[in-house]
DNA sequence: CCTTGACTTGGAGTGCACTCCGGGCTGTTG
DNA sequence: CAACAGCCCGGAGTGCACTCCAAGTCAAGG
């Protein structure tokens, strides 16, 4: 190890590792605009910088957030833009915030769900062949109709 | 309203009303094998049961939470097993769970960079043009490289 | 009887976010 | 010098989850 481990410049496969993305996805981050032109170094390889890490870092919290590409680029273009476009950015960001909370309390809502489907199948395995619980589905079935007038 | 409005059976149109996807979608999950057959009525046309709808419900909740449909489909053959498959769809559940709660976390780490971006740029929108702020961009930009050695 | 409208079918098409490909270039290693 | 690794590029391909389409059927209404 050099004394300084924190090196100035980063290979596409060095960013790749650090951002948790590919190369390729880098590549197409950056033709698709969401990150400027990479710096370039020797034989027109790309070098990305530590700003390049905290931005791409950015970008994966709004992806993982499910924003699609094309808003990203909205976003960025308002970065770029830097002071005026700041009112934009956190309208932008306040919106897509709202979709997040209503996602996440969506998920929550199934994961509750999920967890009450566990807890019942778990207790129909630990005393299942009974005489009165035996041959009974645990499950509403996938679309068995109960006793109901015809069609 | 009759005296009884819970209908007993439902058009593809009250069904995918009554449970938020499109009639396409409904078709297309019969298809692939995740809901059985559904009952015809007149002119062959689809009728769905309360219990259709009741496991259309949990074929969202795992969607919501991003299940894939081989998956879903894997898990509607082992309810089709009735008692059998209970212990695998235990496994299969949790087994997902596990991936819902670090796609929660994930979510909930991203949204707290969200807020605090928000947050950095309400304050540079409160006082921004002062002497010693004007003309400072207010986030790591897309790329900027600083001071540091040539690639 | 004719139209309307909701349905049926298999198959094709769409949009998204990557992901891979083939051909070429360059700097390093044996 | 030859082989290789890593990267360059534009463009094509992939997988997923729907979504749409054209042609046909059927029951009710005017």
């Amino acid at each position: 190890m050099s004394f300084d481990d924190t090196n100035e410049w980063l290979t596409p496969m060095e960013m790749a590792e650090r951002c948790g993305v590919s190369a390729e996805t880098l590549r197409y981050y950056e033709r698709e605009g969401l990150l400027d032109r990479v710096a370039r170094g020797e034989g027109n390889h790309r070098r990305y910088s530590a700003d390049d890490v905290a931005w791409v870092g950015v970008l994966r919290c709004l992806r993982v957030t499910a924003m699609p590409i094309r808003e990203m680029k909205r976003f960025a273009e308002l970065v770029r833009l830097g002071d005026a476009g700041v009112a934009d950015r956190v309208e932008l960001l306040e919106a897509h915030r709202v979709e997040v909370l209503a996602k996440r309390a969506a998920l929550d809502d199934a994961l509750q769900m999920i967890d009450h489907k566990i807890d019942v199948y778990r207790r129909s395995l630990a005393g299942p062949p009974t005489a009165d619980t035996a041959g009974r589905s645990t499950t509403p079935t996938l679309g068995g109709r109960g006793v109901r007038s015809r069609p």
